[in-house]
DNA sequence: CTCCCGGTAGAACGGTCTCTCTAGAGAGAC
DNA sequence: GTCTCTCTAGAGAGACCGTTCTACCGGGAG
């Protein structure tokens, strides 16, 4: 692998496990077998242009995963559920410790790095780009397409925060059946209109979602037990 | 106001913006008012014990707006909804700066400061406790009340961040329409504990919502830490 | 051989970090 | 007046920060 990216991949790593400011530069040249020389002879700009690249490279690689693991599912809902089970599923095996690191950094650096929060903006834009193509691609509506990314990005990384914090699977569980039980309403409540009556007169999400006898909803009701 | 709230409001404030390590001890003692010394003779544990005292105190006045913003909907559904709006209408004001900072600071720090990161849990678990006894108390299953809780707390802090780095309120809509949708679809599939004669009789929850455990409530709005 | 060059090394620099230390102001007791 | 205790005040220590700088290595061209 050549130095450049296996620099980027090693600040990933980290971002990843302790954020942009606790990150040293001789850490980082340590954890990627590299000189500190070599690390800006690579990148003039230094610590903030590693990190956009890391930034970069991961976030093309995270949205990859979207297609690969909701393709498996001809239900919708239910790959979106299970979407969120492999996330929990992941952190737990990995000590809580696998998050997103463009979460963590925006959090962080968005007022402190504009350069940054403005490549962190770039990579959720695409995300959300790939995604609302995809879900269209699915059979949702452009608008029902654009909230369900929206939906899922968010709960997605709330969901990594809470568990991580909390060490349990819980917040993942909770997050996948609501927004599995969202996207069963819109499949059901509108089998081939084009959503677009729907996302105009807005307010229509209050009225009584029919449940009536679907193929494949969110399982049955389960007792959340805590997850040691 | 006494020292020591001084010294938590100041760290609480500047680590929602920047979060834990990129916070110097002397850029807080400027915030807060007060020489390092007087820092170090409140807090002896230092910098980490300020931040978990910051985030306690963020913690415990969070979770009070929850009720304080659901009260005015009779309608659990639309109460979340607004619930959204409002946070996202806050952030925008505040130019996309106003973040939890237990979030943040949990992402950042949950591999790296094992005593931050109990806190954060602590914290998380107050808000899980007590948002599932409010949703219990207008009327969902136990079960339903933590699965909601959750759902509600990751899709605010994640959108929290996509917010915060997009400059952008869609996440906050998405992630409120969804959530809203999926209160709804609870009223409308049992209606055995009727929600319909709660909202006609007008004999309103509140049974054993917590309310006024603390002595100063925040105020309606968002941001209950605003002294800048 | 010399010259050049992409890349590897890591020492050195000025600055900032957290934390400790000493000094003293102010109030109350005697 | 002195003694004590709480809190303010900030200088200083020692470590580490991001960055820059110089030196070195291997090999293709003349």
């Amino acid at each position: 692998m050549d130095t450049d990216e296996r620099i980027a991949l090693a600040m990933a790593e980290l971002l990843r496990k302790q954020g942009y400011a606790a990150t040293g530069i001789n850490q980082l040249a340590r954890a990627a077998g590299a000189p500190t020389g070599s690390l800006y002879h690579h990148f003039k700009g230094g610590k903030r242009e590693i990190a956009a690249a890391a930034l970069r490279q991961t976030g093309a690689a995270y949205i990859q995963l979207l297609p690969l693991l909701l393709d498996a599912h001809d239900d919708l809902a239910t790959g979106i559920e299970s979407l969120f089970a492999e996330a929990a599923e992941d952190m737990r095996d990995t000590g809580w410790a696998n998050m997103c690191p463009v979460g963590t950094v925006t959090a962080e650096t968005a007022d402190t790095e504009p350069e940054l929060r403005k490549v962190a903006a770039e990579v959720m834009e695409t995300w959300v780009e790939v995604g609302s193509r995809y879900f269209t691609a699915r059979g949702l509506s452009e608008a029902d397409s654009r909230t369900v990314v929206f939906a899922v990005l968010s709960a997605l990384e709330g969901a990594f925060i809470l568990a991580r914090g909390m060490r349990s699977a819980e917040p993942f569980r909770a997050a996948g059946r609501t927004l599995g039980t969202y996207v069963a309403s819109l499949r059901d409540e509108q089998p081939k209109t084009p959503a677009r009556t729907r996302a105009q007169t807005g307010q229509r999400h209050h009225a009584p979602v029919p449940r009536g006898e679907s193929p494949g909803p969110p399982r049955a009701r389960q007792t959340p037990n805590a997850a040691g």
